[in-house]
DNA sequence: GAGTTTGAAACT
DNA sequence: CAGTTTCAAACTC
């Protein structure tokens, strides 16, 4: 539907929008098309988001362009003020906006970005930048939100960006409003919105609540004062003060996941900006100011992310942003926690949530929560508008399944988890609102499994953690540490709670009692907290957690500077519900927390990261999930799993337990019953995944013959023919595959070049210059055109590599062509004998995961492009063996990120070993296969113009064919 | 609410 | 890296 118009503009991004109009318009792919069964599919939308994601200029960009970016996100949060319409004009620009088919317009962000890994920043400013910066990506969201808004064509609801966006996603789709419009009238309403002197997070409640009504008047001063702790109204808690703390921290000990987390974290400051986007242009100009030393490039780099998950909130994108969101998620539970209090993350959250589109009322809730407690206003905004749209919090809760709190911290987990079962409706059920929020993300991801989704779903939300405080007596707890890294999509899940269960529809109502002021001034002394009402806690703890959500803790000699302790564990603040004694996790000492964060992370880098992470083979799971609902056992895993001897994996004791994720081979537990998977349950369920892959596979690889077969008459030239058998293999099978393949494919696709989005997102096009680009694009495109709601992202590279490890035991994605030349499951391959080019692309198909993972797109492309050359080369004997070959020690790597790139890169053209050696080498020789394959791609890529999809995958289909020609012949 | 059990975190 | 100690949560009464 829309894609055209993202296609057109997605000419850098050919993957998704390309294919399908280009292949189609070709006669060839006409021809083929109808040869074959398969369809290429894809709805334009989602290629839409693809390419904006996808946009190699994002991730090329250099920091630099994140300046810009911020530049331009700031303007966007000033959106109302300054330009909205060049705002939306440069979203536009990336193609960012394209229109769903519910006619909403869905906005790629574009990633203008780039890449900029999350610059440390440092100074309280610089966090401060990354607010803003953020707030750039969140300006994106929220451009998005916007958009959506406009188009809802509700002038007062595009005030509050995330939560029109939430409200229009449900309601969907709307209007085509122009976002120049909604932004004029939001403007309008933020200068309305100065009369609301309260404090941003209460006028953020107000808001939604008025957005709700139809009103929007939100006060943007509140806001901006909030960033620029020039509102006196806010503590000096505020957000910025509070961020700039912990985001360092962040920064420093996350940085791993840095990017994604950042970006996360970011995305939850820009959402927070954005929110206060309406603030006024000052406040966020002063923030700019301060951040301007850090990069916002990290934010921008995930502005992408985050369009896509707004997307997907519309559309599938979300599995894009689960996948790039995915990666934060520790924090989120702190932040989910905070969420209350923080205003910021939680919007980002709430945001991502809304992306998600049926946000889940119980997040609104949070966020809510989080805005009142916070300046955080926008976030406020968007929760209330969430919560406004969806209503029901608990309603909410009852589609969230589980709680189970992937990247969250035990302790943000066991908050959200405890609900486990997280059905129930109750405050639990709040609190799993927001689980079920990401659960609803997740599935929007995924499409796959909602309840362990929420793993996934707390990825995508990334919360932000930043700010977050919250915390409030209730419970709220501020998180000070945004971990990138932990991201805390999954917290926010998690804890998502309930802040205020009650409270969530009313935010307003919330944030009295619960905005916490930030800072120091907020809190009550450490000891107040410490003191606050035991009850308070033992609310909390009756659940396990408090009521927000949060747990409380009850350390008595370890001043909560402690991983005993579950608040300094998840980043947060300890709050008044907290009985602690001579707590140091307070605000009033900041200074002393970070340091001792520090030292713990020199310690374990990963001290901090979320303990419960989505499995790679959860992502595969989920992806099944569309299939059927097998997978979902497995989503999600703890880290590094437990160590029970006693509990038999039954009791909260075990932390696999008690985030409600079974136990993996990781764990060294004795006597395992975890109900949420055994231990040794987990080595089977990989095989019965594994066997599903290797069905699809099959059913791929048998519809590749087909295609192959029907393209027969096209052999004599390999180009045609190419073009005749317009359906790879890939395609096929896709199409074929259920949407699960198609899901694997794209998966499987982004995995390959996990390693970085970047190395995907290169690969998918989106260096549209570079030739590599364009055949990345030519497989993008044809994998788009199967996969276009593929996940690109980094997450679910990772978790496609890892997917692929665990279910197919023997498959190990390596980035590296060599890797490449072996993930194909070379046995399936090697049944195949007849299409050795094919089994590439069948790889592709058949294991998505595991082609992707290991080859990333390379490979592929690499047999398709060069189809002939490589064809020939590999011919017949090597591909499919080397497949196989390799397939067993690639999937002992799931660092394919690296070899992806690698992959991906455009200099791979290094070489391919002689064709001899591969033969010679047979599988084992992966590397050289891949090497030859990359040749070939290059070559393949000059002499095809950057084009279409159509072409490549004539292309791919031709090479196939004449592989499968060839090995037919040699053997 | 006190005491016990449990397993992770911290330490050696 | 393994073993021990410390710690706080989970659990029981």
């Amino acid at each position: 539907m829309d894609s055209p118009e993202p296609s057109s503009k997605s000419c850098t991004a050919p993957i998704s929008s390309s294919e399908p109009v280009p292949a189609q318009d070709s006669p060839v792919f006409n021809y083929i098309s109808n040869l074959s069964p398969i369809q290429p599919v894809k709805s334009a939308p989602i290629v839409q988001y693809f390419p904006g994601l996808n946009s190699p200029p994002l991730l090329f960009t250099s920091p630099r362009i994140n300046a810009q970016s911020q530049s331009s996100l700031l303007k966007r949060s000033q959106f109302p003020q300054l330009s909205s319409e060049a705002f939306c004009g440069k979203n536009e620009d990336y193609n960012n906006v394209v229109t769903d088919s519910d006619g909403t317009r869905v906005s790629v962000s574009p990633p203008r970005s780039g890449l900029n890994p999350f610059v440390q920043k440092i100074s309280d400013n610089s966090i401060f930048v990354h607010e803003q910066s953020g707030s750039p990506i969140r300006c994106v969201d929220e451009f998005l939100v916007d958009v959506s808004n406009s188009e809802s064509g509700n002038p007062s609801n595009s005030t509050n960006t995330s939560l029109k966006v939430a409200e229009s996603i449900p309601q969907s789709p709307n209007s085509a409003g122009d976002l120049k419009e909604s932004v004029a009238n939001i403007a309008s309403k933020d200068a309305r919105q100065d009369e609301i002197p309260e404090v941003a997070a209460r006028v953020v409640v107000e808001q939604a609540e008025q957005d709700n009504k139809g009103n929007s008047s939100y006060n943007q001063k509140d806001i901006g004062a909030c960033s620029s702790n020039t509102d006196p109204d806010l503590p000096p808690t505020s957000l910025c003060t509070e961020i700039v703390p912990y985001l360092p921290a962040h920064s420093s000990s996350h940085y791993h996941y840095g990017d994604r987390h950042m970006a996360q974290f970011s995305r939850v400051d820009c959402s927070m900006l954005d929110e206060a986007s309406n603030i006024p242009i000052e406040s966020l100009e002063t923030a700019r100011d301060c951040s301007n030393d850090s990069d916002t490039i990290s934010t921008m780099s995930v502005a992408p992310d985050e369009s896509i998950v707004q997307h997907d909130s519309q559309t599938k994108a979300g599995q894009h942003q689960s996948g790039i969101s995915r990666r934060c998620l520790q924090f989120e539970d702190a932040q989910q926690k905070i969420a209350p209090a923080s205003s910021g993350s939680q919007s980002a959250s709430g945001i991502v949530s809304c992306s998600v589109a049926p946000v889940s009322p119980a997040v609104l809730e949070v966020v809510e929560q989080g805005l009142s407690n916070r300046s955080s206003t926008a976030n406020d905004r968007p929760l209330t508008q969430l919560a406004s749209s969806s209503v029901d919090s608990e309603k909410l809760t009852v589609k969230v399944p589980k709680p189970s709190g992937i990247g969250l911290h035990l302790n943000s987990i066991v908050n959200g988890m405890e609900a486990g079962s997280g059905a129930t409706v109750s405050v639990k059920s709040t609190e799993r609102g927001n689980l079920s929020i990401c659960g609803k993300k997740l599935t929007s991801m995924v499409s796959c499994h909602p309840s362990k989704n929420m793993k996934n779903c707390l990825i995508s939300s990334n919360v932000v953690g930043s700010n977050l405080t919250s915390g409030d007596n209730d419970g709220r707890h501020e998180s000070y540490v945004p971990n990138t890294e932990s991201v805390s999509a999954s917290f926010l899940l998690n804890n998502a709670k309930p802040l205020n269960d009650t409270v969530l529809l009313k935010p307003t109502e919330h944030t009295p009692s619960h905005k916490r002021k930030f800072n120091s001034e907020h809190i009550d002394s450490p000891m107040d907290y410490n003191l606050s009402s035991p009850q308070k806690k033992r609310q909390k703890t009756s659940d396990g957690n408090v009521g927000d959500g949060c747990k409380r803790c009850n350390c008595k000699k370890t001043k909560c500077l402690k991983l005993y302790c579950d608040c300094f564990a998840a980043g947060v603040y300890c709050v008044g519900s907290c009985t602690c004694q001579g707590c140091f996790n307070r605000p009033e000492y900041e200074d002393t927390v970070l340091d001792v964060r520090q030292q713990i992370q020199c310690r374990n880098p990963l001290a901090f990261a979320p303990k419960v992470v989505q499995h790679s083979t959860d992502s595969p799971t989920n992806v099944v999930a569309e299939d059927g609902s097998s997978f979902t056992p497995s989503s999600a895993r703890h880290k590094r799993g437990c160590n029970c001897k006693k509990s038999m994996c039954l009791k909260k004791y075990c932390e696999c337990y008690q985030a409600n994720v079974g136990c993996s081979s990781g764990c060294r537990c004795e006597g395992c019953k975890n109900v949420y998977g055994r231990k040794e349950e987990y080595g089977k369920d990989l095989v019965n995944r594994h066997c599903i892959t290797e069905r699809l596979e099959r059913s791929v690889e048998e519809e590749v013959e087909m295609v192959t077969a029907t393209s027969g008459l096209l052999q004599s030239d390999p180009r045609n023919q190419c073009n005749l058998t317009p359906l790879t293999p890939s395609f096929q099978c896709s199409n074929r595959g259920k949407n699960a393949s198609k899901t694997w494919f794209t998966s499987g696709r982004y995995v390959s070049s996990p390693e970085s989005g970047q190395a995907n997102t290169a690969a998918y096009g989106l260096s549209p210059g570079s030739p590599r680009s364009s055949k990345n694009h030519d497989i993008d495109q044809e994998t788009t055109d199967d996969i276009l709601d593929i996940v690109p992202f980094d997450q679910e590279n990772h978790g496609n590599a890892k997917l692929a490890n665990e279910i197919s035991p023997g498959f190990h994605v390596t980035d590296n062509t060599d890797d490449l030349l072996a993930l194909p499951n070379s046995q399936d391959w090697a049944s195949n004998s007849d299409n050795q080019l094919i089994p590439q692309t069948v790889h592709f198909q058949s294991t998505p995961l595991l082609c992707w993972r290991n080859s990333p797109m390379t490979p592929m492309t690499q047999f398709d492009r060069s189809g002939m050359n490589v064809l020939e080369l590999l011919d017949s004997n090597k591909k499919p063996y080397v497949m196989e070959d390799d397939t067993p020690e690639i999937l002992k790597e799931s660092s394919i990120p690296q070899n992806g790139v690698k992959v991906n890169s455009p200099n791979k053209k290094r070489i391919s070993p002689p064709h001899r050696h591969l033969n010679e080498l047979g599988a084992t020789s992966s590397g050289g296969g891949l090497k030859t394959g990359r040749k070939f791609i290059l070559r393949a890529v000059p002499s095809f113009p950057p084009l279409t999809p159509c072409i490549e995958s004539k292309d791919v289909a031709a090479h196939s064919t004449n592989n499968s020609q060839k090995d037919s012949s040699s053997k």
